[in-house]
DNA sequence: CAAAACCATGGAGTTAAGTCAATGGTTTTG
DNA sequence: CAAAACCATTGACTTAACTCCATGGTTTTG
């Protein structure tokens, strides 16, 4: 699909777009008209760009998606440790979760305490 | 205690305290001294500078933080539906954990496929 | 077929959240 | 008491992740 159909579709501007292809976050290959320039994105490129926004609100820096990204297909880097790569984003990502539910419980009791009306002395 | 000691406890460097103060995240008074003018912070405030690193690490940007704060304390405002406020970061977080979460599970399956040795064939 | 809608490229601009450097004053310490 | 360590203020700088603009070409549509 070209990439007016993607922005509708992910809802992601097409200068986002332009911005992951260039980082190399998705790809895209020529199309099929040859009197044109326009670039075709492979229908999946959809489920990538969830994935991303997982990875973004998961708050990793689009610099980690692309070693992550890179992790999986090459698990064979000599002068990288992917395992500890891998293990270091867990730890932080499992630190951001459990912040994160913190911080929403206390959303819910300050939503809780508005919601109460104030006690008549 | 004064801002040195502030640094070191929290883990945060004195301009990232100096910061949060301008923005109102965190307060200070006059320290004792009249021949200075050292600020004091109270021993809370290392409290808050958890919850403000909870807040953070579940997305929240410092204008929102404010907001928030401003709720919990006066919750008597006319011009702003607190409520409201409230739930949609309730949402957004809400959201942002599932999405970690489904981000967390795609990086310990990565590590997994990383430690399995590959398959003689 | 002309206007509207779409596409690519390049580069400048924006925002949030810090970080750094310079200057000059104050305390602590060996 | 002098050097080292600390403090405040100001303003410029950095980085990430977009976002906007200008230009010029291509398709679609009424």
């Amino acid at each position: 699909m070209r990439i007016g159909e993607l922005s509708k579709r992910s809802g992601l501007s097409r200068d986002t777009l332009r911005f992951y292809e260039k980082q190399g976050l998705i790809q895209s290959h020529a199309g099929a008209a040859a009197t044109n320039n326009y670039r075709d994105y492979p229908e999946d490129t959809l489920i990538q760009l969830e994935q991303i926004a997982d990875a973004q609100a998961a708050g990793m820096s689009i610099a980690d998606l692309i070693l992550f990204l890179s992790q999986l297909e090459a698990a064979d880097c000599e002068d990288f440790d992917g395992e500890a790569f891998l293990q270091a984003r867990i730890d932080e990502v499992a630190d951001r979760v459990k912040r994160s539910e913190r911080f929403l419980d206390s959303l819910r009791r300050a939503k809780l305490v508005l919601a109460t009306p104030p006690t008549e002395p």
